[in-house]
DNA sequence: CTAGCCCTCTTTGTATACAATAGGGATGCG
DNA sequence: CGCATCCCTATTGTATACAAAGAGGGCTAG
C-alpha cells in the first residue's frame, strides 16, 4: 500500500473512533513520526482529510480535528435527511427485491443479535453496513453514493457518542426494517417516508446522546 | 499565493472550462511546468481534483480529465435534485425577505439582461451566483453547502454544453423567480415545489444540449 | 510468423533538504 | 506599567533527488 494512503487510513480511523480527540492539533513531524512515513505523503494524507471535513485549519493552531458540536449534529441531518430519502427512493425504484428481502429477514432477527452482548452488536453494525452498501449499488448514482459515503463518515464519529443505547439500537432496527420492506415492494413514496420517520427519531436520540455526553463531561 | 493552491486554481478552471477537455491524461511533470510549480504542490493540488470528482486514475494512463456522459448528467441531477429542494426549503424558513425581495427585482429584469448580448447574459450568469450565495447564507448549514458546492462544481462543466440557449435561459429565469417569491413569503413548501420544476426542465434541457452536442461532435 | 518474456525508459511515489512564514517571547519605548 | 515591535524559533510550504513500479518495445523461441 502507498505510505500517502496508509497514513490516511490510518488517521481517519483514528479520527473516527475518537483516540484523535477533536480539538487535536496535527503537527506534520509529530504525525509522520508516529505514523513511519515521511511529511510528503503524510501531507497528502492530512490535505484529504481537511477536503473530508474531518480535519481544518485552526488560526493559530495549525491543522485540529473538527469539532462536533449539537449544532454540526443538526446541519448534518440537513444534508443527510434528503440524501437518504433520495437514495431510499431510487433504491424502491431500481433494487433488487430478493437481495432486500434476505436483509429483511436479517433485520426481523435484529433483536435477538442485540441482546447478544457486544459481538451481537457488531453484527448488528455489520448488517447496518451490509444494508448501505445493498442501497448503493442499487441506486448505482456515483454522485449520490459519494455524498452519502461522506455523510456516513461524519455520523461514524456521532455514533460513537450513543454507543450501547440498547433501547435504541432495537427501534432503530424496526424503523429501518419497513424501510427495507418498502424497497421490496418497490414502493418508492412509502420509503420516503419511513426513511424521514427514520431520520427524525436517529437525529432526536443523537441529540439526547450529545447531550447527556457533554453533561458527563462537564462533571467528569 | 501557495503554489499548490494556484496550481489547483489553475487546473480547475482549466478542466470547467474546457481547455482540459474530458480524457485528458495529466502528466505530472508536463503540468508543473506549463504552471510553473514544482511537483510537490501540484501533487497537492492533483489529489484535491480527484476528491472533487474531476480528473481519475484511469488504468494505464495515468490520472485523466474526467468524462462526462449522458448518464452521468441524470446521475448528478438524482444528486441535485433533493440538494436544491432541500436548500429552498431551508431558505424559505430561514431567509432574509429583504434580500430575497431584491433579488427577486433583478430577476424580473432577466429577460433584458440576457436580450443584452453577451455581456448580458454574462451579468445573468453573475446574478446566478449572486442568488445561490444568498441561499447558502440562508441556510447556514455547513454540510448542505459544501455538497451543494461540489454539485455546482460539475454543473458547471454540464452548463457549456448548453451557453448561448437564450431560450432556455428566459424560462429558467421565470422558474428561479417562482423559488424566490416563495422564499419570500417563507413558504417552503412551494419552494421546494418550485425547486423540483426547475430542476425538472433543467435536466431535460441539459440532456437534449448533450445530445445535440454529441451529434455535431459525431459530424465534425 | 506469432506469442511471451525481459529489459529499458518513463512516470509516479517517497524522502529529505531548503525556504519562507507565522508565533511567541523578550526588550525597549511611551 | 503597558503596549508595541523586533528577533528567534518552530512549523509549514516547496523543490529536488532518489526509489520503485509499470508500460512499451524488442528480442527470442516455439
Amino acid at each position: 500500500m502507498r505510505a500517502s494512503e496508509k497514513a490516511y487510513r490510518a488517521l481517519l480511523d483514528d479520527i473516527v473512533n475518537g483516540s484523535l480527540a477533536p480539538g487535536t492539533a496535527l503537527a506534520e513531524v509529530e504525525q509522520s513520526a508516529r505514523l513511519g512515513v515521511s511529511r510528503t505523503p503524510l501531507r497528502e494524507a492530512l490535505s484529504q482529510l481537511r477536503k473530508d471535513g474531518l480535519i481544518e485549519q485552526q488560526r493559530g493552531r495549525g491543522l485540529t480535528v473538527t469539532q462536533i458540536s449539537l449544532d454540526d449534529i443538526v446541519e448534518l441531518y440537513e444534508l443527510r435527511q434528503p440524501l437518504e430519502q433520495q437514495a431510499a427512493k431510487l433504491a424502491a425504484q431500481r433494487g433488487d427485491a430478493v437481495v432486500f428481502s434476505q436483509l429483511a429477514v436479517e433485520f426481523r432477527n435484529a433483536d435477538n443479535l442485540i441482546n447478544s452482548g457486544e459481538s451481537g452488536i457488531r453484527s448488528y453494525y455489520a448488517l447496518n453496513e451490509r444494508l448501505d452498501r445493498a442501497i448503493e449499488d442499487a441506486i448505482d448514482s456515483a454522485y449520490l453514493v459519494a455524498a452519502l459515503k461522506s455523510v456516513h463518515l461524519h455520523l461514524a464519529r456521532i455514533r460513537r457518542l450513543s454507543r450501547g443505547d440498547i433501547g435504541r439500537l432495537k427501534q432503530a432496527a424496526i424503523e429501518t426494517l419497513v424501510i427495507i420492506e418498502a424497497i421490496v415492494d418497490h414502493n418508492p413514496d412509502l420509503a420516503a417516508s419511513a426513511t424521514q420517520v427514520h431520520m427524525q427519531q436517529s437525529l432526536r436520540n443523537s441529540l439526547e446522546a450529545a447531550r447527556s455526553l457533554q453533561v458527563t463531561e462537564r462533571v467528569a
